[in-house]
DNA sequence: CTGTTAGCGCGTTCAG
DNA sequence: CTGAACGCGCTAACAG
C-alpha cells in the first residue's frame, strides 16, 4: 500500500507538507503544491482514513443513527433514502459514515454509549426519528459531548444543528386541499406518535386549520401503525366526513377500513412515499425528499465539525399528488 | 478516553498482556487474566477500533456492497432487512460496517476500488445483488484481494464465499403449488433482469417444472420491474392461464393489469415482501427471511476472515402465504 | 514556507 | 508467562 511517506519521498518534500497539501491547509507554495498533486497522481495515492482518524482527534467518522420501527415496517422506504442520501453525501464530502439502530443501544445508558462511540474515533452524529421519549439519545445530544444533527427533532444547542421540514404548516396545507375539494366540516384526525416531535409538530397544524375554518377536530393516536389506523377508522369514521392522517402508511389503513365498511370519505395521507402507488387508490400527500433532507443534514453536521455553530434549519417541501380520486372501487 | 494503557496500569500487568487478554490469546495465567478483566470492568474500558484497525492489518473492518436498483424502488424493504440483518450482526461479533452502493463505483476501475477500500483498512466484502454484468465486482472478486461474501451470487473460491436460497427449487416449488390449486397448463413466465444470477436459477426452476408437468412456457423478461410485467401482462396474459413472477413488484405489475384487462388468471409471486400486503390481493409467494441470510453472510465472511476457505451455502427457504385468493374485485 | 519529531491506541515480535 | 519496544499511516506542533 502507498502511503503518505512514499508520496513524500516521490515529491521529494516532507511528509508533513504533503499532509498539508492533502488537507489543504495554508502556507505551501504552488510549486511544492503541484509536485505533491503530482507524486498522488502517479503512485495513485489515496490516504488512510482510519489513519488520520486515529491520528486527528477531528477527523471525519459519522454515526448514523436509525430508528428502525419494525412495527410499521413499510416505513423502509424513508429510512432507505435517508441512508442513501447520507452515504452518498457523506462520501462525495469525504466522510466515513458508520450506521446504527437504536435498537442497538436500548439497554445501554448515555455514557455507555459516548464510550463506544468514542473508542469508535466517531466525533459527528446525524440521528433521525428521534422523539422526546428517547431519554439516552436526549441526554447525549445535551452533554454536547458530539457534534450532531438532528432530522425533524427541533433540538439545537452550541454543537447540535436540527434539520427538517416544517411539519406544521405541510400538514396545514395538505390538510387544507383535501378539506376545501371535498368541502368537510367534521374531521377525524389520525395522530401519529405520543411524544414524537413530528407528530406534534403536525398536529398544530391541523389545529390551526381547524381553528381558522371551524372545523368539528375529532383526534386519535395511530402510533403510524396501519393496524391501528384501521381500528381507528372503523370506530370512528362514519360521524366524520373526512380522514386525515398523519402518515401514509395510516392513511393506507384507513382507506382500506373504509373500503370494507363500504363507506366513502376523502383520505389525506402525509410523506408521499412510493407504496402509495400500490395502495390502489390516489389521495393527497406531501411529496419529501427524504434523501434530499438526509444529504443537507450531512452537509449541516460538516459545518458543525469545522467550528460552526449549531442552528436549525427548514427546508422547503412540495405538494403533489395533490389530484383526488374517487376511492370506492 | 480511557485506553489500554491505563487498563495495564490499573492491573499492574503490561500492555502486551492485556492485549492478550482481550483478543484471547493463550499463554497467559488465569490470575492475570482475572486481574485484566476486572480492571476493564473497573474502568469502562473500551477497545478502540480504529487503532486496531490501523495495527493489526487483518482487522474487522467490513464494506457492505449493495445494489440499490432505483428503478425499482420497491424492493427498499428487500434491501433495508439485508443492512440490518448484516449490521446488528455485525456489532454482535465486534465488526466495524461500513455500507456502500454499486452505484459509488460506477465510474471506477477494480484498481481504484480495491485501493479506496483498503484505504480504509476494509478486508472484507459482503455483497448483494451482483450480476454477471457487474464487470468491475467480478474482477474484484477474482483478484481474490479481499475477502468477500456474495450474497445469491454463487461464485466461490479460497477467498470468497456464496450465502443462497436455492433459486431453482423455490421457484419450481411455488410456481409449481400454484399451477396445481388452479390446474394450468398455459404459463406467461416474467423473468427478471437478463444476467441476473437469481434470475437465470429462477428460469431453470421453471423450466425443470414446465419439462416435468408437460406445460407450455413462454418467457419475457421484465426486468423485475412493475412497469414492464404490466405491459407485458397486458400483451400475452390473454392467451395464457397462469402468470408467475420471478419477484413480487412484477407480480404486483401483473395482477393491476389483469385488474384492468378485466380478466381472470391466477398470479404467483416470489420474495414475500411485506408491500404484498398493500397491493390489496392475496397470491402464492416465497418468503424468504432476508436478515437471516444477512446474518448468515456476516457469520461467513467472520470465518473467511479468520482463515477459513471459500465455500457455498444453501439456506432453507419456507413456503408461505399459500392461500390463494380471487383476484377480480 | 518547509522539515523534524512526537504521539494517536493498539497489535506484535522477541528477549527475559 | 510477562513486558519493553517498535510500527501502522497520519496529524500537529514546533523548529528552522
Amino acid at each position: 500500500m502507498v502511503s503518505i511517506k512514499d508520496v513524500a519521498k516521490h515529491a521529494g518534500v516532507a511528509i508533513s507538507t504533503v499532509s498539508k497539501v492533502l488537507n489543504n491547509y495554508p502556507n505551501v507554495s504552488e510549486e511544492t503544491k503541484r509536485k505533491v498533486n503530482q507524486a498522488v497522481e502517479e503512485l495513485n495515492f489515496v490516504p488512510n482514513s482510519v489513519a488520520a482518524a486515529l491520528s486527528s482527534k477531528q477527523s471525519g467518522r459519522v454515526a448514523l443513527l436509525l430508528n428502525l420501527n419494525t412495527k410499521t415496517q413499510a416505513i423502509d422506504e424513508i429510512v432507505m433514502q435517508y441512508i442513501s442520501g447520507a452515504i452518498n453525501k457523506a462520501m462525495e464530502m469525504g466522510l466515513d459514515v458508520i450506521t446504527f439502530f437504536f435498537s442497538m443501544f436500548e439497554d445501554k445508558s448515555p455514557e455507555e454509549m459516548t464510550r463506544y462511540l468514542k473508542a469508535q474515533s466517531i466525533h459527528g452524529l446525524i440521528i433521525y426519528g428521534m422523539s422526546k421519549d428517547d431519554k439516552v439519545l436526549q441526554e447525549l445530544i445535551a452533554s454536547q459531548e458530539f457534534k450532531a444533527v438532528l432530522v425533524d427533532a427541533p433540538i439545537c444547542n452550541r454543537n447540535t444543528s436540527s434539520v427538517w421540514v416544517n411539519q406544521e404548516q405541510a400538514q396545514y396545507d395538505v390538510a387544507k386541499k383535501t378539506i376545501i375539494e371535498n368541502n368537510c366540516k367534521k374531521v377525524l384526525y389520525i395522530a401519529g406518535k405520543r411524544n414524537g416531535y413530528v407528530t406534534e409538530e403536525r398536529l398544530r397544524g391541523i389545529k390551526r386549520l381547524a381553528e381558522e375554518m371551524n372545523l368539528s377536530l375529532f383526534i386519535k393516536h395511530g402510533e403510524f401503525s396501519e393496524l391501528q389506523a384501521r381500528n381507528i377508522t372503523f370506530r370512528y369514521a362514519k360521524n366524520r366526513d373526512v380522514i386525515v392522517c398523519s402518515s401514509d402508511l395510516m392513511a393506507i389503513g384507513a382507506m382500506r377500513a373504509l373500503m370494507e365498511m363500504d363507506i366513502f370519505r376523502p383520505v389525506c395521507g402525509f410523506d408521499g412515499i412510493t407504496l402509495m402507488g400500490y395502495a390502489g387508490k390516489q389521495m393527497n400527500t406531501i411529496r419529501q425528499n427524504f434523501a434530499g433532507i438526509s444529504a443537507t443534514a450531512v452537509e449541516e453536521l460538516h459545518y458543525l465539525m469545522n467550528g460552526g455553530e449549531g442552528r436549525e434549519r427548514i427546508l422547503e417541501y412540495t405538494i403533489e399528488r395533490m389530484k383526488y380520486m374517487d376511492i370506492i372501487c
